[in-house]
Parts: structure tokens; sequence; C-alpha cells
DNA sequence: ATCCCGAGGG
DNA sequence: CCCTCTGGAT
């Protein structure tokens, strides 16, 4: 298990790698933001961006796709991997942001939980994107980078990896490490094919020292 | 533990 | 072809 101070090197060298990481969701508002983050779950940024115009066009804030039809809501995000369950859940959401919380959103963590298609994890994204709520929002690669990395036991749940990175990392940079270990994972730690071979953790990697060892 | 589920990459 | 993507609900 790799300690709190080998671990802190190690961060700093990764956010040296990418000293300009931030979340690569389009947005113009929270709601949009929390819109688009639910749309994220198991697909790419990428994708989520290449439909979320299209939809916000039509459907620019609670009031107006709480009266959406699914069918035209499916069509607007039909290229977005789980369309069906996702349309269902943003309009329910936007429904319950009218009724329940005056169209704006919840900046309680559990109460954002509350909506359908709100995690843990993308209530993490979104408080800390749009209020700076701090937070830790594992997603699939800071739970990989965190396995890899061996902070956590290679069978730890997501939760147990939150807790053990806030236990790690300072407050006031939990929103910001969770950025630059997304680009770690998403540019260099790839799920695939990492890039050990030219990795500057590598000293710090038992994965990464196995994988290149064979 | 299982289901949902299209696009992009290797 | 197979794997992965800022998961969540049952």
């Amino acid at each position: 298990m790799l300690s709190k101070k080998r671990f802190l090197e190690a961060l700093d060298i990764i956010v040296n790698m990418f000293p300009e990481a931030h979340g690569e969701l389009e947005w113009e508002t929270p709601f949009q933001l929390l819109i688009a983050t639910i749309l994220s779950a198991q697909a790419t940024d990428k994708g989520v961006n290449k439909a979320t115009p299209g939809l916000f066009a039509k459907y620019p804030d609670p009031e107006s796709l709480a009266q959406a039809d699914v069918a035209d809501v499916e069509q607007c995000i039909r290229t977005i991997g789980l369309y069906k369950t996702k349309a269902k859940n943003i309009i329910k959401t936007s429904q319950m942001l009218v009724e329940n919380f005056n169209s704006e959103l919840p900046r309680d963590k559990k109460l954002l939980q509350t909506l359908p298609g709100v995690g843990r994890k993308t209530a993490n994204v979104v408080l800390g994107e749009t209020y700076g709520i701090p937070g830790i929002a594992v997603d699939t690669h800071v739970e990989r980078i965190s396995k890899r990395l061996d902070i956590v036991p290679q069978k730890a749940s997501v939760l147990e990896v939150e807790e053990k990175l806030m236990k790690l990392i300072p407050e006031e940079r939990w929103v910001e490490s969770h950025h630059h270990l997304i680009f770690f994972g998403r540019y260099h730690c790839t799920a695939r094919a990492p890039k050990c071979e030219e990795c500057p953790v590598l000293e710090y990697c038992k994965f990464g020292k196995r994988n290149l060892n064979g």
C-alpha cells in the first residue's frame, strides 16, 4: 500500500503533467451541468457534448424539460448510451426541480441525490463545479488510478476509494485533484493501453512496474 | 449481481 | 471483433 507521503508526491507529478485539467462537459447553467452529468454515465464527455447543444436549444431549463415528450428527448440523446433510462431520468429530475426545489439545484449532497439519475458521483461533480463544495467524484478513471497506485485494495468499492482519497488529500484540493486524476486517467493512465513506459510516476506505481516487467 | 446501451478506439 | 466511457437503480 502506497503511503500518504508517497501518494502526495505522485499526485504533484500528475498535477504538473496536466496543470490545466478541467471539466470537459459543456454547459451554460448549473441545471445544464446537472443534466449533462447525468447523461455522462457510462458515456464519453465528447459524446455528451455532441448531443447536449440540440437538447438545450429545445429544453434550456427545468420548466421546459419537465414538460417534454419522452420520445422527443430520446431522439435528442439517442447517440448516447443508456438513452432510454436517461431520457426518463432527466425529465423526472426536471419535474422534481420545478415542483419541489423552486427550479433551483439543491446545494445539499443528500438532497441532490434524491433526483433520479443522480448518485454520489454525479452529485459530487455538480456541487464541486458549480458551487465549489468540496468533494471527490470517483468515476471509472479515479477508481482505476487509485487501484493501480495501490492506495486501496483492488476489491475496494467506489465509496471506499472516495473515503481514502479524502483522507490523503487536503480538503481544499479535492475538487482540483479530481480533475487532475481524470485527465491522467483519460490521456495517460488509460484503461486499455496505459503509457507505463513513459510514465513520470512509474516509480510510485505497483501496477506499472509489474506491467513493464511482465 | 445485473441491467441499461450507442459511439469511438484498438 | 472486443473494450471502454466522469454510473445509477433494482
